[in-house]
DNA sequence: ATTAACTTTTAGATAAGTCTAAATATATTT
DNA sequence: AAATATATTTAGACTTATCTAAAAGTTAAT
């Protein structure tokens, strides 16, 4: 069994891997675990002696294949569980994430599978992030971030970069959601702020904004 | 914000007090709690000082208003997570309890009520213990454990004093449930077993389970 | 190839919650 | 009422996870 404090520094290592095999250095973990240099040192060294990743002194993290596992199995029960609040609880997405950030945590060797049937098997979380199954395997979909799309080119909007509450509530005043079909209508040159089209309505979005929109072609 | 271990420590000793004033003894808490009396002492003087409960020195311990109100909050959540785990994910009855001990700490103004209103508003949990509403009040029903009724008396099975797995269990295989119909045919003078009846079956339990049931006349 | 800037690690401290062992109170016997 | 048993508290230690400040290592810039 592994404490809170250890499954959310693999969690996070996990998704600034995002995947890959990337090394990952100590101040960005720190920031975003929203803690110190010196703490996330101690703690990569108490999960190295676990192998759950790998650790060169001032050489970054890797996880290795147990310290993954580990990882997704905490993912799966924040998307299993943040889709729970949606859809059963009637939260909206941008509500979700702090109560799920505890529920991930919950100890049990059935609840969550159980969850998981309850829901009807769920592919995809309220942010359309896929949702790995009881053997960490994941879906991954292809996308790009709408900055790559040239003007005139269509795209759906598939999931996003940051999920922070501050974004989803953005996109909410701006009537922006996932599985909107988008089409990029001119590129301003200047700051390379993108006005787009939806079947709805036609909005100017910033070149911030569009790196975290994830677009399905 | 309290810590998990100072809601458990209000929730046993309410528990203990059982809706009464009494005042309960370190090693009680202890024993219930599952730790020494040592850590019990220094974690009373830490709710002491919080106003939580009031505590004289060699004295005991006895809730105050606010600390009765923490405790009712977290028996409240524990009993709707068990009801959601036994009616939603249909777990049975000697299989919530660890799941829920874990699910009561979780933080946040809107869930359990949310899962109230989902659960539309159940008013007693798997086991027979009222839940209390959102103001911490909560229904008594009048009981009385089976050692009480004479031959020839008759009740309903209305809740458990002890609700382990292992108690439970053994209910199972007896084939006895939450809302039977119990009927005492003769009390053995010698041990105090008791012989009942129920609508289909018949059988005979000992002092030590039949304290352990709460009898609605 | 030094210097400067930044990153990472170490050393030592702190807080929460627990423990053991010893000391002190209280309760029960005789 | 003293002696014994039991209950409770204190003192000091340990673990986990964190922090600050200083030291050590790496990278970038001149």
């Amino acid at each position: 069994m592994f404490s809170q404090a250890e499954e959310n520094y693999l969690k996070t290592i996990y998704t600034l891997q995002n995947g890959t095999k990337t090394v990952i250095n100590t101040n960005l973990i720190a920031y975003k675990i929203n803690t110190k240099a010196s703490s996330v040192t101690d703690m990569i060294k108490k999960l190295s002696v676990k192998e759950l990743l790998t650790y060169k002194k001032y050489q970054g993290v890797q996880l290795t294949e147990r310290g993954e596992k580990i990882a997704l199995k905490v993912i799966r029960k924040h998307r299993l569980w943040e889709y729970f609040l949606v859809k059963k609880l009637n939260y909206s997405w941008d509500e979700v994430h702090d109560i799920a950030e505890q529920l991930e945590h919950i100890k049990s060797d059935t609840l969550i599978d159980n969850l998981e049937s309850y829901l009807q098997f769920p592919k995809f979380d309220p942010h359309g992030d896929p949702i790995p199954d009881r053997d960490g395997k994941i879906i991954l979909t292809k996308t790009v971030n709408l900055l790559n799309l040239k003007v005139g080119q269509k795209g759906t909007l598939d999931s996003l970069k940051d999920s922070s509450d501050v974004f989803l509530k953005y996109l909410n005043t701006k009537q922006l959601a996932l599985r909107d079909r988008i089409k990029v209508i001119d590129i301003e040159p200047f700051d390379n702020s993108i006005h787009i089209e939806t079947k709805t309505h036609q909005l100017v979005i910033s070149k911030k904004v569009a790196e975290n929109l994830n677009i399905k072609i």
